[in-house]
DNA sequence: CACGCGTGGTA
DNA sequence: TTACCAAGCGT
């Protein structure tokens, strides 16, 4: 039974992780979350922080949205950030600060879907569910040496049947962490570490040499290059921040207000454009700022900053518009461009 | 169901 | 340096 080897592997080489070193639901929820399509390494700060500030559902649920996004800051793909406070309210409101147990519950709470809703079964639950996500969808693609798109439904659920068919009964756990494991660290998705890997002897691909091609890979295009602009507005040591819309990129989170370029159009009209667009505010133009570059998963943005002037008497604080000063920037959550441009404000007042 | 959603690490 | 990736989810 490959199994058997897996487990024994794991108890000798699997890692040891913050997260694994209590079995309190919340826990293992909080990590799942964000470890969605990120690192471990990039995860462990994070979490420690994250889980010293709000150690229980009640204590996440209590806190403002933004406070939950600031701890959030960095990690990217924010709606996570959002979901997790919203389920945490639910589950104080509905299940009295724990999590349920049961797959349809577990998969009705904001940013739980399929492979969340099985990952928290099985490890905080002990239920015999398989947790499919990336690393298992290599190691078995590769195991049972399926050359096939590992996304496509049909495929999917082969890849579940035949999950299924080596977890051992009761200990799901132990089972899924360990496949995440052997997919981090031996069954890698380029060069994997063959030789030390306790599947090798049940390994379809490793004996048919396929190991390196597997799983099929799909090409990509190249992201776009987009051109952005924006308006550093102060008055004295009061600097003009503005919320984007809860939905989309960067949502819920503050930055300073600008947008995209159109095509044909210059930075400075593009930013007046905006400007007049989001605060109904006509500003002049002062001097640029040093331009600032940022790639984003669907496309790379060159931003050009400007330092701008206009009737800002005016503008009030309201729900997506703030008055701040310098030193309090770092108290706001904001996406990384918008975070480096506040270091640059920080640093041009300092001078 | 294909697409949008962030960021930092690695070859 | 560019390209590709890394414990998915919601729409």
């Amino acid at each position: 039974m490959p199994s058997e080897n897996l487990l024994t592997w794991y108890s000798e080489h699997g890692r040891d992780l913050p997260w694994r070193r209590i079995s309190d639901p919340y826990a293992v929820w909080v990590s799942e979350i964000m470890l969605q399509q990120t690192r471990v390494d990039t995860v462990h700060p994070y979490y420690k922080r994250f889980m010293a500030r709000f150690p229980n559902a009640a204590a996440l649920a209590e806190a403002p949205l933004e406070e939950v996004l600031l701890m959030w800051e960095g990690l990217g793909y924010y709606a996570r950030a959002r979901n997790l406070h919203r389920a945490a309210r639910i589950i104080v409101e509905r299940y009295d600060g724990q999590l349920p147990q049961s797959e349809q519950e577990l998969n009705a709470l904001p940013g739980i879907g399929r492979y969340t809703a099985d990952a928290l079964r099985a490890i905080a639950f002990d239920q015999n569910t398989l947790a499919l996500e990336g690393n298992l969808r290599r190691v078995l693609t590769r195991l049972f040496d399926l050359h096939l798109d590992p996304r496509r439904p049909e495929v999917e659920r082969e890849l579940r049947r035949r999950g299924m068919s080596i977890l051992p009964r009761g200990r799901a756990s132990e089972f899924n962490q360990a496949l995440m494991d052997l997919g981090a660290l031996i069954c890698t998705p380029r060069s994997p570490a063959c030789h030390a890997c306790p599947l090798a002897a049940d390994c379809l691909a490793l004996r048919n040499g396929t190991q390196e091609q597997l799983p099929f890979r799909q090409p990509k295009r190249p992201p776009p290059l987009r051109h952005a602009v924006a308006a550093v507005l102060h008055e004295n040591d009061n600097f003009l921040i503005t919320r984007r819309p809860e939905d989309g990129l960067l949502g819920g989170l503050w930055g300073f207000p600008g947008g995209f370029i159109e095509d044909g159009e210059s930075n400075r009209l593009a930013l007046i454009r905006v400007l007049k667009e989001q605060l109904g505010l006509k500003v002049d133009i002062i001097n640029p700022l040093p331009p600032l570059g940022h790639a984003y998963t669907h496309f790379r943005v060159n931003l050009q900053p400007f330092a701008c002037r206009g009737r800002l008497s005016g503008l009030r604080d309201r729900g997506d518009m703030r008055w701040v000063k310098a030193e309090d920037l770092d108290s706001v959550p904001m996406g990384r461009l918008d975070r480096m441009l506040a270091r640059v404000v920080e640093r041009t007042l300092h001078d």
